[in-house]
DNA sequence: ATTGTGGCCTGCCCGC
DNA sequence: TGCGGGCAGGCCACAA
């Protein structure tokens, strides 16, 4: 997916379907609904509100309904949302640029002609009726030090707790390595480990690396990301990164600098 | 309860 | 040029 940057940008196109009704739901794919909702079921709550407002929390987008229910959008690994045929992202890390019409999961016509879809071929993305937003932790745009430095009061390593969406809601798996990277802390070092000052100074980082990474355009236009491969070298100190499988994901880091 | 692992899906890229 | 293997920005169910 689109990691939390990707999907601020989601939210902010789904907002120009703020004040439109809905006229008409697709659901091309069966299974995209969660909690086993059948297309019918879907339309049924849908067709004939009207999307009032939209909140973002990690990478969950939200849209807010006239009929009190909220619309949970999530994209998965390779979803994008193209509102009124405008896709916000052409291409995706790791996905096709091309918008192939049979990988659309679940479409939205409004009464005024317009069109929301959800664009996804890997088919990891859902929608969800009144998602529990409880689920998920402190947004990591937001997150205060005093947060933070409780998220990770765990024995797992740094970067499972910075990857698990229900302490912290947002980082995936580079903008995670990015900012480790940035903070100079091994990414499998005990959560637990971290000193105040380190905790501190990771926030600042979290929070600067998704500032600029935004500007920037996207989750993969970190400094680390032209490394990400077998030989690649940090950009900081010139040390052959290392390539390993942390928190079950590819991790890569410089032995050099994150200790 | 918490934590790690496998699996879900499909497209793309690299090497033979 | 064609083909197969490996890989992928996420998340859930499941087992220990």
């Amino acid at each position: 997916m689109p990691e939390l940057i990707e999907v601020e940008l989601y939210r902010q196109a789904l907002d120009a379907a703020v004040g439109r009704r809905i006229s008409a739901v697709l659901t091309p794919d069966p299974t995209y609904a969660r909690n086993n909702l059948s297309g019918d079921e879907v339309r049924a709550a849908l067709v004939g509100t009207t999307i009032e407002s939209t909140t973002r929390i990690g990478k969950l987008a939200v849209a807010a309904l006239d009929s009190g229910h909220q619309l949970g959008l999530r994209f998965g690994m390779t979803g994008r949302l193209v509102v009124d045929d405008v896709a916000v992202i052409d291409e995706l890390e790791y996905s096709s640029g091309r918008d192939d019409p049979s990988w659309d999961r679940f479409v939205l016509h409004f009464a005024d002609g317009g069109v929301a879809r959800i664009n996804d071929p890997r088919r990891f993305g859902s929608v969800e009726l009144d998602p529990d937003l409880t689920r998920l932790g402190p947004d990591a745009t937001l997150i205060s030090a005093l947060a933070l430095t409780a998220a990770l009061q765990s024995d797992r390593s740094v970067k499972a707790v910075l990857l698990d969406q229900s302490r912290i809601a947002g980082l995936g798996n580079l903008l995670v390595d990015e900012s480790l990277w940035r903070a100079g802390i091994d990414p499998a070092r005990s959560a637990r480990s971290l000193d105040d000052e380190t905790v501190r100074h990771l926030r600042r980082v979290i929070r600067r690396t998704l500032t600029q990474l935004t500007r920037r355009g996207g989750s993969h236009r970190g400094d680390l990301q032209d490394e990400r491969h077998q030989g690649g070298i940090c950009p900081s100190d010139g040390a052959s990164l290392t390539r390993r499988t942390v928190a079950g994901r590819t991790t890569i880091s410089c032995p050099a600098h994150q200790r």
